[in-house]
DNA sequence: GCAAAAGTGTTGGGCCTACACCCATGA
DNA sequence: TCATGGGTGTAGGCCCAACACTTTTGC
């Protein structure tokens, strides 16, 4: 995929440098949740090495285009995802990190809202496929480092931003957002001292709409509400857990 | 400096890619403490863009080393200073920010003893210096955005791991991890409850020994206990402010 | 004796944890 | 009527912030 997305670089052309570089890959590690359960979204490898393996959707960075930029349009190209949180991760630059040739990756993580996109697949009619977080296929490359440092850096990161929403419909019960933080702490959480504090913040509005068609009594919908945590954050609030 | 560098490097040969490159670099936040005020590692560049100016530690990234042994190579060629702690910050990739050609850094954060390293100049006979972190020059490229983001990253990491002690000498006088600690978050701290707490971690040894030649009491002396700190981690004990 | 830092405890309030029962709905 | 999740309050304990005086030393 890569070589095959290089190839057809309208940049193309032959070039030297007085001493070698290594080759600048960007990586994506896309989050997203679905049914109480925190999903990742892969790629099948259509050419050699690891031709059929799966693994994050990604690819060489061309020199007019920002880091940030090579990310969201591999995104798009091979998964047709667009519109999400994008941040920077980490850099993995092991020497043996791509059997090929010494190639330095600089990986993001994302999150999206699923049912925003459920249509998948690139332009270039890649197979991608998203998988439950604990049941990941064999990887190409260092991706399973690559995904572990992820999961842990979002595991933290919800802990002291809302990030989570991100993850979310703009509406959702409130014990979606709950399910969804134990999802990814992967550990248990108290309905109501979560809910007491997660409400304390005051950045979550309730809306007047209930849940439709559940099998039980009928919860609010909420939604999470951005003007409000920019005024609080300008004030210095403090979000944590 | 970076030029110079890849000139002397004896990987050097003519190489073509069949597609640009931009050039990698990595760059040095260095970090130290003394008498009070937290210091920054800056070297003077001789050669042009920015000649004269100051500037992060850095270089270009040779194929055969990984990242962080760049880095540490880096430093010792430029400022002679090694053993240190070191880790990786962020990625900056923007398109105009080496004026020469693009140019990728991963930059990375150093803390040191400064007593253990008071001497500097490199191989080269670069000049480097320290700079006060409130009194920093005018700086070349965008390193003073990637230091603003290293100083960033310090003061939240010095809240959950206790890398402080990297700054200080072996042993150091009670105030003078408190006095580090305000001087990193540039706000003031409670004394008789920062000490309390940081006691409380069990990580810290008070030895025999007193502070000498001081013109007021003479307090004891502390040291980090390593053994302890990772035996408590083990048991998931956790650090924080 | 004076300046400068070392050393040391208590109290009140707020926040966190732990915990259980009733309600509304669709099948 | 049953299974399923929605919604709600309290009490005890722990931790945190705020706060001041005495001691030792060099000059």
């Amino acid at each position: 995929m890569r070589i095959f997305n290089a190839m057809k670089d309208s940049n193309r052309k032959k070039v030297s440098y007085s001493y070698e570089r290594p080759a600048l890959t960007v990586d994506c590690v896309v989050f997203g949740y679905q049914e109480g359960a925190l999903q990742l979204l892969l790629i099948r490898r259509k050419l050699p090495p690891f031709q059929g393996a799966w693994a994050l959707p990604g690819g060489y960075v061309r020199m007019h285009e920002t880091l940030e930029e090579a990310a969201k349009r591999e995104l798009l190209e091979e998964t047709s995802v667009k519109n999400l949180y994008l941040e920077q991760l980490y850099t993995f630059g092991a020497l043996d990190r791509d059997p090929r040739e010494r190639t330095v990756t600089v990986s993001y993580y994302a999150l999206i809202k699923r049912d925003d996109h459920d249509a998948l697949g690139g332009t270039d009619a890649e197979e991608a496929r998203w998988f439950d977080i604990q049941q990941l296929p064999e990887l190409a490359f260092d991706h399973d480092r690559i995904i572990a440092t992820a999961l842990k850096r979002l595991q933290g990161k919800i802990t002291y931003e809302p990030i989570g929403f991100e993850l979310l419909p703009e509406k959702f019960p409130f014990s979606a957002l709950e399910s969804l933080y134990m999802a990814i702490l992967q550990r248990d959480l108290d309905r109501r001292n979560f809910r007491k504090k997660m409400l304390s913040f005051g950045i979550i509005k309730q809306l007047k709409e209930k849940q439709q068609n559940v099998p039980h009594k009928r919860g609010f919908l909420y939604s999470f509400d951005w003007k409000k945590y920019e005024q609080l954050q300008k004030r210095g609030m403090h979000f944590e857990l």
